[in-house]
DNA sequence: AGTAGCATGCCAATCGATTGCCGCATATGC
DNA sequence: GCATATGCGGCAATCGATTGGCATGCTACT
């Protein structure tokens, strides 16, 4: 009842070699069979109801048509676009994802590599890249292809698709210079995620082209979600002087930044103008509104996806390194 | 460079058959293998850099363990928390998940499945089904192990793990109930999702019960998302008489109504309550909170994924259906 | 001493498809 | 009428691992 039919039963009915049935039933191929032989086999085929196994097929040509993708927590707004981005590319070529996550774990990232490589996956998009498994990618380099997403690895030359993360952080400080907001803090994320160290310096440079006074410029949160930016901004109020203007490096921080200004007492925008960062599905419908850096997460995807293919295909020009342009989206918060 | 280090090469180095190195690299056969034979296979295999090739291995055991995920949406906000529990439960089994998406186009699952199919998956977890695809999904039944998770199929038998939704939905009609509101509506996401009918029905069912007015009961939307939220309101409000509840379907279409309510100059709660369900992770921070029926999302693929192993390894007395009860959770908006 | 019993490792078949090469038959060219 | 070209399809090797059966050498028992 199983997939018993194999390509040899279905040669067998219809009174040809199995060779033969390969051929009539790969479309680049075809033209070696004469056609009223191709449509026998090809109705033979769907009458046992044939299901090619690509194992076999996979380990004869050498390839899977499947590659990896790894993120670091799918509970997280944006990795779910980016993997769409992904998916969309590859569903058109036919080929298929095997999706793993590490949770930010170095020791799972190595064990998810190694089922991937067991696999023989043609390719993997990393988009969990942290300073401490530099040397595991490096590692991979010339093994199999490989691009990063999201997260590049600053002193690994691996080919990697990014958001101009300092670009957008400057967009912050020059808002808060426009607004005239001149005692400014930032709310880092975890140190060694590219994302945060990229907006963290963007901001900081910009801020001291435009004379902006930071003090406190430096405090992080190993836990970059709602809860984490809670604690950094009752810290930071704990602490005069106060800013009159904070930048939490993602949304969901400047969520709990939100619910820290409101428990102190204090009033966003008027106290403390407060901006996000990539624009996650619900900031425009929390009070205040929350201004944000919208980034392009589906293109994201759809550009490394494209990008891989591109490497999988032999192109080794691929362009090292492509950085996606955000946007500031100003709402009321700051 | 590639990966041409093959057991065969591991076992020439070693100076053993293939055979003999695959049994020492396999656990569960390592004690047929000489302790000494066994720790020069081990580091030789080590120094080659050899990495089992499970194309071929599957291909020879005819278990890939590698097993389909099917999902409608992951842009959705608890799509993703699914997926973590089912990865977890794969992870821990040394397995994978190949994951693609459908965005409900019945045309899209098809193909999907059969891309597993060929793949040779051990099995496959569906979310995306919809009662248009109930053919195609009934005709896998018998052909390889599956398991609906989130939305089941009504008159398909293969066993589901899901909310219990009319539960879900009739704790929603208590709470109006037990807060006076007496003239409530609902507004439905797509028909043909068991989600989103189970809702319905169950809420309909308990205002009966109750003996609440239900005016409008049947407002649909083909996009159950925030701006179908919000389309579906305005209709609702332009239509007198205006009910004093309203059960959006889903937090993200509640958030819709809720910026309906506020563009018509109406307040929520004092004018109209609004509840909607799955208690996304913002729903705690917009204002008013939003009143929500929480579901234990990463549980649910927990819990799929452990029926999908039962019904891997040939345990057939896995249950029909498995309901897993979601919880009421208060908050200012109803 | 002879044989049973066991540990160890090799032989060869197998999983299911792909593909280079070759042979046959028909068609074409001269 | 003969030689070459071309279309079609079969043969057999191959991808890389697993596994049942078997041969060998050793221990141990009577």
């Amino acid at each position: 009842m199983a997939d018993n039919v194999t390509l040899r039963d279905v040669a067998l009915e219809a009174g040809v070699d199995a060779s033969t049935a390969s051929r009539a039933l790969d479309p680049d191929q075809a033209h070696l069979v004469a056609d009223s032989t191709r449509k026998r086999i090809v109705r033979v085929a769907a009458s046992l109801g044939y299901v090619r196994d690509e194992r076999a097929r996979a380990l004869r040509r050498g390839k899977t048509d499947t590659v990896g993708v790894i993120v670091a927590d799918l509970a997280n707004p944006y990795a779910g676009e980016v993997f769409q981005g992904i998916e969309n590319i590859l569903y058109e070529k036919g080929m298929m994802a095997l999706l793993a996550e590490t949770q930010d774990e170095p020791r799972r990232l190595e064990q998810v590599l190694a089922h991937l490589m067991q696999r023989r996956v043609d390719g993997v998009i990393i988009t969990a890249a942290t300073s401490e498994n530099s040397n595991l990618v490096a590692a991979l380099r010339g093994r199999l292809p490989l691009v990063l997403a999201l997260r590049y690895l600053p002193h690994v030359d691996v080919p990697a698709v990014v958001f101009d993360e300092r670009f957008g952080a400057s967009l912050v400080a020059q808002h808060f210079a426009d607004r005239k907001r001149h005692k400014v803090a930032q709310l880092c994320g975890p140190p060694g995620v590219s994302t945060f160290d990229d907006r963290e310096a963007g901001f900081a440079a910009e801020c001291a082209r435009l004379g902006l006074e930071t003090s406190r410029l430096h405090l992080r949160t190993a836990r970059p979600n709602i809860e984490g930016g809670r604690l950094l901004m009752q810290a930071l109020l704990s602490d005069a002087p106060l800013p009159d203007a904070v930048f939490a490096h993602n949304d969901l921080m400047a969520i709990g930044v939100l619910q820290a200004i409101r428990e102190a007492g204090l009033r966003c925008p008027e106290d403390i103008a407060v901006v996000g960062y990539d624009d996650i599905l619900v900031t425009e419908h929390i009070r205040p509104p929350l201004s944000t850096v919208r980034v392009p997460a589906v293109q994201l995807g759809r550009t490394a996806a494209e990008m891989l293919l591109s490497l999988i295909l032999g192109h080794n020009e691929v362009p090292s390194r492509v950085s996606l342009a955000p946007t500031f989206v100003e709402r009321a918060s700051g």
